[in-house]
DNA sequence: GGCAGATTTGTTTTT
DNA sequence: CAAATCTGCC
């Protein structure tokens, strides 16, 4: 029991209230992991059993850094505690209990990609504007209503979502969203939504199984209950119906992930559907410096929707805030990396105190580079995850298709990789066949000379004869052997092999590295079902993490998003600017604007001494330079906390209201090609223009360049563009906000510019 | 009908 | 900078 002595009041409390709803209000710090790892540690101590305490988390490295922290404290039996995220443990009880709401047990679990592309499927099918019904606002939208738990049925009878479908022009979402659940159901496969929604469906219509389960879980917690959509509410709810053991913890304050239909409401129904609720209250932070906490806490003040709390801090002040400015996002990784070892030396830390944490992982490339450059170790979390990687997936694809032929992302994806003669316009045939007859793309193909001409037929017929053949061999050897017989006969191994570039010799490792993966899982004692079926069932719920064993000393990065409940020595938080954090897709409405904040309130979290902001002036997207403003985050933020570091080399590129203005239509449009050729990448002169020296040197502006309203101007106009240099007008034409200028430059000749998008000065 | 090269388009965050 | 999509050629 000595490890009780080593909390405060309230969590020593909250750690013994075992029985009844209970409900830890706990501020980022306040000691959250450490509550509910002796809580459980707890009721395992009073005799309850392991099997019998289910908790949830969100994140795969959550659920597994709670469960190594309970090992330590109860040793093996942690391993019997149902425990990891709410997709992975409802995808495991559906596994047993999916027969009962007619889906196959061995359904396939559709990834992203996957919904994304039947989406596109159906589109096509349906002849939609592609435009208009976009397959990222289609996915979201369907997404939005199962994590809601509306069903087809109740989607097109719900008055307020069709007006809002009619007005926004998009009639037929709720004819797609049918389509889109049919195809689902006939391919075998669930979404990761589904596995929320489905779980639903199966507690509502099968009272027996609720039952089995709610005796099952005598105890449930759920962490980061802040972060619950509607859909795991309810589960949770359900499942807790009976004893009411039900413990959530939560914050307010750091709910990040109402953009996957998080809904904060969760933590006050909680009060309503359990009015015996016993609140506790944790707001003294241990994790971090008295800057860090107040700095923390100036900036989450700038929200409105929040709950009152006071999170302070008793330990030392500590530091006050460093934040840098780099002129490039280059540069900005040069000085982070150059500062972590600076840093490291001076105070005897190992690299693991240290982590950089970025709002998109678009910027983990310059923070790497620069790491490598100067030998530091690191190690990246998230991202692209090992079984993204395209040929990953496509060997995965071919295991799909073998354990389930209905699955038809799989089949679209292999038909015809490696190249076997298949192209587009027998797959539509295929499509378009399995549709009318109500069967599945395999069936088409097993019986092909039906549907297609001679050709395409035996091609196909021989694709179908090979997966059911591996079927049959997977069902006889060892998971290990079926898999390294279907890289080899499907052609897809000797494909890569043959590649010898060094992106194709990566993707042959990357498939040995799988394959390695699976001869571990084949020789594994301490599982009795070993097949190849089951290592790739669940493989879509998988991420990195899941995969990295080294620990190496070596420095953390990773978004914000996945830093969410741990802690580091040193932070630094890169790419504070305007339209990167917050992100530009965040300025539209105040809670967007409020969820990004959070999310800084996040990131300044982690940190326990030091902490350690930078942004830049300019940075690559899409493959061109952009100039940066800084974020607005950065003004919001209590000044007295701050240490301004200032670069010590003049920033080039950064002069006030013109810069601002370029910003915002550089991030709106396009980069007209004709006026970048000449400044950012000269290309091998493939097509050389006759008046134009594309090797011509950017022209310096004029002190104080400002671009001129043009709305006046005329032909013969003299005038400066800020790249081009001076020039005079040709020719005006076409009407109002399209008018299209011909100028020619003294220095690189004759140009035609959009009135619109041209910075032009007139002298 | 199918392929390779050219062009164009797209990035928030996670399961 | 990549991946998706389109275009011209066999």
């Amino acid at each position: 029991m000595d490890y009780l002595a080593g909390l405060n009041v309230t969590q020593r409390e909250a750690v013994e209230q075992t029985e009844g709803p209970v409900m830890i209000v706990a501020g980022a710090g306040s000691g959250k992991t450490r509550v509910i790892t002796y809580r459980v540690a707890h009721l395992i101590q009073k005799g309850i059993d392991p099997f019998n305490i289910l908790v949830l988390t969100f994140t795969n490295k959550a659920a597994k850094e709670m469960r190594e922290r309970i090992t330590k404290v109860v040793g093996t039996e942690a391993k019997n505690i149902w425990m990891g995220t709410f997709h992975s443990v409802f995808a495991k009880i559906l596994r047993v209990e999916a027969h009962h709401i007619g889906y196959p047990n061995n359904f396939t679990i559709y990834d992203t990609d996957d919904s994304k592309s039947l989406i596109k499927t159906i589109l096509k099918e349906m002849s939609l504007d592609d435009k208009l019904y976009h397959h990222n606002y289609v996915y979201g939208r369907i997404s939005m209503a199962k994590n809601n738990l509306i069903s087809v049925a109740e989607y097109q009878q719900n008055e307020q979502i069709q007006a809002d479908d009619h007005s926004s022009g998009r009639a037929f979402l709720g004819k797609i969203y049918e389509t889109y659940v049919n195809r689902c159901f006939k391919a075998g496969a669930m979404d990761f939504d589904d596995l929320l929604f489905k779980t639903n469906v199966l507690l509502k219509e099968q009272p027996e199984v609720l039952y089995k389960y709610q005796n099952k879980f005598k105890y449930l917690m759920v962490d980061e209950y802040q972060d619950t959509n509607f859909s795991q509410y309810l589960i949770v709810k359900k499942l807790a119906a009976i004893r009411e053991n039900l413990c959530v913890v939560g914050d307010d304050a750091q709910s990040i992930y109402a953009f996957r239909g998080a809904n904060i409401q969760n933590i006050l129904n909680f009060q309503k559907d359990y009015p015996d609720v016993k609140v506790f209250k944790l707001e003294q932070n241990y994790r971090s410096t008295q800057n860090i906490v107040n700095i923390a806490n100036s900036i989450i003040a700038n929200n409105k929707n929040q709950l009152e709390k006071n999170v302070f801090s008793a330990n030392e002040t500590g530091d006050k805030i460093k934040v840098t400015r780099s002129f490039s996002d280059n540069e900005e990784g040069k000085q982070v990396a150059e500062a972590i070892a600076q840093e490291r030396a001076d105070a005897n830390l190992n690299w693991s105190d240290f982590a950089i944490l970025y709002r998109t992982n678009a910027q983990s490339r310059s923070m790497e580079e620069a790491l490598r450059k100067l030998g530091v170790p690191y190690k990246i979390y998230g991202g692209t995850s090992f079984y993204q990687r395209k040929e990953i997936k496509d060997l995965i694809a071919y295991f799909r298709l073998t354990f389930n032929p209905a699955d038809e992302e799989a089949f679209k994806r292999v038909i015809n990789y490696p190249a076997r003669g298949i192209g587009k316009t027998t797959l539509d045939k295929i499509i378009l066949a399995a549709d009318k007859e109500n069967k599945t793309l395999f069936d088409v193909i097993v019986d092909a000379q039906q549907y297609l001409d001679a050709r395409a037929a035996a091609a196909v017929s021989n694709f179908a004869t090979a997966i059911q053949s591996f079927a049959v061999v997977a069902k006889n050897q060892s998971a290990y052997d079926a898999a390294l017989h279907i890289a080899q006969q499907s052609g897809l191994l000797k494909d890569l092999y043959d590649d010898k570039s060094v992106e194709g010799i990566n993707r042959y490792e990357n498939i040995q590295e799988l394959l390695n993966g699976i001869k571990e899982f084949s020789e594994r004692e301490d599982i009795e079902d070993r097949g190849l079926d089951v290592f790739m069932q669940d493989v879509a719920l998988l991420t990195n993490d899941d995969k990295d064993k080294d620990d190496k000393d070596s420095v953390s990065l990773m978004t914000i998003h996945s830093s969410k409940g741990l802690e580091f020595p040193q932070v630094y938080i890169v790419g504070l600017e305007e339209n990167l954090f917050p992100s530009q897709m965040s300025l539209n409405s105040r809670a967007d604007l409020e969820e990004e904040r959070r999310l800084f309130y996040v990131a300044v979290t982690r940190a326990e001494k030091k902490l350690n902001i930078s942004y830049a002036t300019s940075r690559f997207k899409f493959g061109t330079l952009i100039n940066c403003e800084p974020s607005r985050f950065l003004d919001e933020i209590d000044p007295r906390y701050l240490e301004i570091e200032l670069p010590k080399k003049a920033s080039i590129a950064n002069s006030g209201s013109f810069d601002d203005e370029r910003t915002q239509w550089q991030s709106n449009t396009r980069y007209q090609p004709a006026q970048a050729d000449v400044f950012s990448k000269p290309k091998p002169a493939t097509k050389p223009l006759k008046t134009t020296s594309l090797l011509a040197k950017a022209h310096v502006p004029s002190e104080g360049f400002a671009p001129s309203d043009t709305s006046n101007l005329q032909v013969g106009h003299e005038v400066e563009h800020e790249r081009f240099g001076y020039g005079k007008v040709l020719t005006l034409e076409g009407n109002k906000p399209d008018i299209k200028a011909t100028i020619f430059f003294k220095e690189i000749g004759q140009k035609q510019l959009l009135l619109k998008f041209a910075k032009l000065r007139i002298v």
